[in-house]
DNA sequence: TGCCATAATAATGTATACATTATGACACTA
DNA sequence: TAGTGTCATAATGTATACATTATTATGGCA
């Protein structure tokens, strides 16, 4: 194996089905495209089995499809999916709330977490990086998730967010919602803070709704 | 490969991913435990190969947790995590609702592979059989998953459906909803006919947490 | 020219073999 | 005896090689 040193230590087909993703937020990989071993080997420079290991990982997170003997394919996701998507998200991110305010009662220290995300947050509105904005930003909640400590929203997140970041990537206009962004992710961490459960879920239904820039559910 | 035949076209790592569900489902391998490659492949007669390919899946799935290294370990769900899980369930369902009710309204013939599931779900009852009860219940909702025809909610209903078979099987007085079981998704599919979309989402809502058996979720 | 059968190619699917890492036993030492 | 270091074992992680399946190209035939 011949990998660069600072992947040695880490889970490679976690880290191969992570690239992935980016390929496709990128958009070096298009949404419907065949995406062929072969070519994710050659760029990550690994063989077929962590790669394989990898699409089976994004295949049971929705991020590709596979049909048996024909391959992998990159999923579509329309404006419909991704506001389902939001729909999903909000109710996953009340319950992680609720959690992480009855943990943060016993244990205000685990909050510091979620604060120092902060950090990264304006580091990347500072460079004006999209992409490290973007995963700042999931950062940030997913952190609150992790904190939830629950082994049912954890693989549900896990797959939402790729499709989020995807989202998030293609989403003209995102530098305008910077500062909206700030105050937002602000706000949450105080309701947390305080605990105020009610808050919190009201709040997060406004701050993933904000964007609106996908259509809303139909009726 | 000596797989027995009727298995000869399936997808392999799916189907190990199913059996080993089945074997979690059944008490064979209890939650917290670890479970070994080899012994997987010892009980289904395959190679490590697609062995592995199911962990990953099932990792995806939330069913197994995997460290590094160290190996994969059956998930231990209490009574707070079936509470999050039936909570999520319940929107994915109500979303697909939406969305099988505005596909049946252009096509009407959609809802039969709906109404075919109830002869399994009858049968089962028949022969008393608490493992093809359960599967033939999920079924019922898979199919209608299935036939909202969403990326999104599908990967999310199969990490869930894994769970609700296991927290199923291990349900004492099951047999005691049978009756109550069949007029439930009777009711659901009268709702679905009739396109009454808000009736869906609040029958769903009263199926699903019919059995109460869970506490509920905490403030 | 259009269609079908067949072979060549290239992909996925699986098995075997090797490399690396964790774990437990055991002896040695303080 | 308690602690520690080393080695043996057994598991996971990865690479290579082979098998199977799908696709495409090609050539024969109507």
């Amino acid at each position: 194996m011949s990998l660069a040193p600072q992947f040695q230590h880490r889970n490679l087909p976690q880290h191969v089905a992570d690239h992935i993703v980016l390929l496709i937020a990128a958009g070096e990989l298009t949404p419907g495209e065949r995406v062929f071993e072969k070519d994710i080997c050659e760029r990550l420079n690994v063989s077929r089995i962590p790669v394989r290991e990898a699409f089976r990982l994004l295949q049971a997170q929705g991020v590709i499809r596979g049909e048996p003997n024909r391959g992998s394919f990159v999923t579509e996701l329309g404006s419909e999916q991704i506001a389902e998507m939001m729909e999903v998200r909000i109710v996953v991110e009340r319950i992680a709330g609720r959690h992480v305010i009855r943990r943060s009662k016993g244990d205000p220290a685990i909050l510091d977490a979620v604060r120092r995300c902060m950090d990264a947050l304006h580091r990347a509105i500072r460079n004006n990086d999209r992409l490290e904005y973007c995963q700042a930003d999931l950062a940030f909640h997913s952190t609150i998730i992790e904190l939830a400590d629950s082994p049912i929203l954890q693989p549900i997140w896990e797959s939402l967010s790729r499709g989020i970041l995807v989202y998030l990537m293609q989403e003209r206009r995102l530098e305008e919602s910077y500062d909206r962004s700030i105050s937002d992710h602000e706000r949450l961490i105080a309701l947390l803070a305080t605990g105020d459960s009610k808050g919190y879920e009201a709040e997060i239904g406004r701050h993933v709704m904000a964007p609106a820039h996908f259509e809303a559910a139909p009726l």
